[in-house]
DNA sequence: CCTCATTATGCAACTTGTTGCATATACTAG
DNA sequence: CTAGTATATGCAACAAGTTGCATAATGAGG
């Protein structure tokens, strides 16, 4: 059902083609919310079957089409509805913190390689929310509500990394 | 694939019956792996067919038979090497940070009290945690690289619900 | 006495997410 | 000149996860 919402939320702040929702699930909001572009397509035409978006063909000669989305009222509706619900917490699962548990296995060498190649990820992923968070806001207390919440969601996802490294560096000691 | 390497990992600890194994995933690694019994019998099944694991039926009267199930070598192999490779980071779906894109169709009270309700559940397994901690990993630097492992897992459970109660904290004080 | 939680297993239907492939053009780097 | 990246869309097959239901006995609490 979430996808679904994802993409509602994504098109109640703007119209977008399923090319840019892809990009913003990538960059913008990848700290909240991931799904891939065949995802997408597909739940973009489920969800205009189902009369909650509408949609305008925008004609390119050079490249293929884009299909531009715009939420409607009955959209509007459903997520205002759906966002007044208690969510759900999300299921934790972790294939690299599993392996641990079978650590008499493990070859430590690979195990710290692969730590050197998240590290690497963690940072380069926190130095890009840090860039949004000095971009778009630097003076959390002037924000409107809207983007008070959406800054928070972004702090959210800086404070998950700096744990990530954090933790990092605790194995990296321990070992 | 990987609830798949869950099992065995949790199997190459010591054998149990899919009862045994859900409360662990709710428990112990509930860090780490989340699964229901429903997928958690089905995948038994399914691996017990592919020849990784053995089963031996422990009568009882008063209650349904459990089936223990027990790791074999075919198993172990099959662990072993995928606990050599590199695993791929878990995709983030949250629905409540979600819901913070779309913060102005929120209303702040339910928001508050979703808060509250989440900053309880985070406190009571931070808890939960850290008694395991005490109990099992009093003395980390004497821990056999196994057990150091599995403590290491258990850290990061530990720093990840402290960071979502300063994050907590954080919202509390934005609002 | 009745209901609820615990132990213990599982099927069936459904929804969600992944992987592999396909198409078509323009621009950039080597 | 050729390979790769970016733009832009999508189908089909498959794997994984969720939800609802079913069975069956014991013990505890009200």
């Amino acid at each position: 059902m979430a996808l679904k919402y994802a993409l509602l939320c994504s098109l109640h702040e703007s119209s977008a083609t399923g090319y840019e929702l892809t990009q913003r699930f990538r960059e913008r909001m990848g700290n909240v919310w991931n799904a891939s572009h065949q995802q997408i397509y597909r739940e973009l035409g489920k969800l205009l079957d189902a009369g909650l978006l509408e949609v305008e063909t925008v004609h390119q000669t050079d490249r293929p089409d884009r299909k531009l989305y715009r939420i409607n009222a009955a959209g509007e509706t459903a997520l205002a509805e759906w966002v007044n619900l208690p969510a759900k917490r999300p299921a934790v699962r972790d294939p690299m913190l599993l392996k641990m548990f079978a650590g008499d296995l493990m070859d430590p060498n690979a195990f710290s390689r692969e730590l050197v190649r998240n590290r690497v990820e963690w940072e380069r992923q926190l130095a890009e929310y840090r860039a949004i968070e000095e971009e778009f806001f630097s003076h959390p207390q002037q924000l409107p509500r809207h983007y008070q919440l959406q800054y928070l969601a972004l702090r959210r996802g800086i404070m998950g990394l700096q744990t990530w490294l954090a933790w990092a560096g605790e194995v990296e000691e321990a070992l």
